[in-house]
DNA sequence: CCGTGCGAATGACACCTGTCACGCGCCCCG
DNA sequence: CGGGGCGCGTGACAGGTGTCATTCGCACGG
């Protein structure tokens, strides 16, 4: 049996050369080309089809993203997995969307790397399953308009009266707002509260 | 002659692995120990008295200028080397007062992180050469150690109060020095001030 | 047309924040 | 030795913040 063949895409060096060689010490994975940022990823798909690419999201000239839509469209036969810091539900929803069949965060073990890449190379799909939980049974949302708004202004130091001045509305209400979020949010404050709706993908 | 022993601390478990696989690649370099955050590290500092530290510097628990100041403090035999994704002067410069020997860029070719290990090791300091360029003509650090904590707490929305409790200062210390920060970065608020100060590079 | 609900506002209260003036002890330099 | 910093603390005050109960107007659906 031959090697499943590999194309890394990273945008920092160090990262990129770091995870070639926790691949190579793998019998049955080749790294066969590595890629800087999306334009020299999608090169090396077409000289090097690869079985599988690993990538990052956050890419200087191509994201990530849109990387592994384009791949789905022109190299169907190479499987793609996403390699990234992040683990926003909304990322994961639009890999999905862009066709990837693996979606890993760089703060599980490494040995999962290299797991995740044989299964995706046998046709599986490999979610992350905390992240793949939070997006699935998802807390879609709590926030209203009004509430986003004015959370994402306190969010950035701005004082409520400077917030209300700006929405055209009374110190009393940007405050009655804030606190109807800080509640959603199981906050303690508006700091607290614009940190987790960010987090979560919300601001 | 046996091999250079280094202790490496990096938050994200993938690279942190990665990284081990890619200095297990050179022969005269050993992985001794690992961490994940700058606890563990300083844990693993005594138990496995390392020739060379290599830390990322934004971990969970404590950062690695913190710990890199601890280890001259504790372990002066070990010379550190900060690996980062940050280009920001300030952070460099906080890094040599911290008595750190090498500061490396993760966007830097893989090859230079065993290079440059070997070179702190023979007693060379190594920074990043356009970095060292740039934190020469930009505004020095106006905060003090304490005020950086303070605000780094702060930032992410922690009432005073706890910040005291966590610190062992009173309340009314920790407002001060809030509000010395605050003046010091022209912020109105310590939300504001953080923002400034990250931004900088000072937190 | 009468509820129900929602956005917006008010007022009151306790607590938190930002600022300032000032006091204390300590270490270091002249 | 004596003064000056410096780190830390206290107390006081004005203003901002978080919470709650309550109100008003307006749209919507029965």
């Amino acid at each position: 049996m031959s090697a499943i063949r590999v194309l890394l895409a990273e945008d920092q060096a160090m990262i990129l050369g770091a995870l070639a060689a926790l691949l190579s010490t793998e019998r049955d994975i080749e790294v066969c080309a590595r890629a800087h940022n999306g334009r020299e990823a999608l090169a090396a798909l077409a000289t090097a089809r690869p079985d599988v690419l690993v990538t990052d999201i956050e890419m200087p000239e191509m994201t990530g993203l849109t990387l592994a839509a384009e791949t789905r469209e022109r190299f169907p036969a190479t499987r793609t997995v996403i390699l990234t810091t992040f683990a926003r539900p909304g990322y994961l929803r639009r890999a999905l969307e862009a066709g990837a069949k693996g979606y890993l965060l760089k703060d599980r073990p490494a040995a999962e790397l290299a797991d995740a890449i044989r299964r995706v190379h046998r046709g599986e799909r490999v979610i992350d399953p905390e992240l793949a939980a939070a997006a699935w049974t998802g807390d879609p949302d709590p926030l209203t308009e009004r509430e986003r708004q004015i959370l994402w202004r306190a969010g950035d130091g701005r004082p409520s009266a400077e917030i209300a001045a700006e929405l055209h509305l009374s110190i009393g209400t940007v405050r009655n707002y804030l606190s109807e979020a800080i509640g959603k949010l199981g906050a303690t404050n508006r700091i607290e509260a614009a940190r987790i709706a960010r987090q979560k993908g919300w601001l």
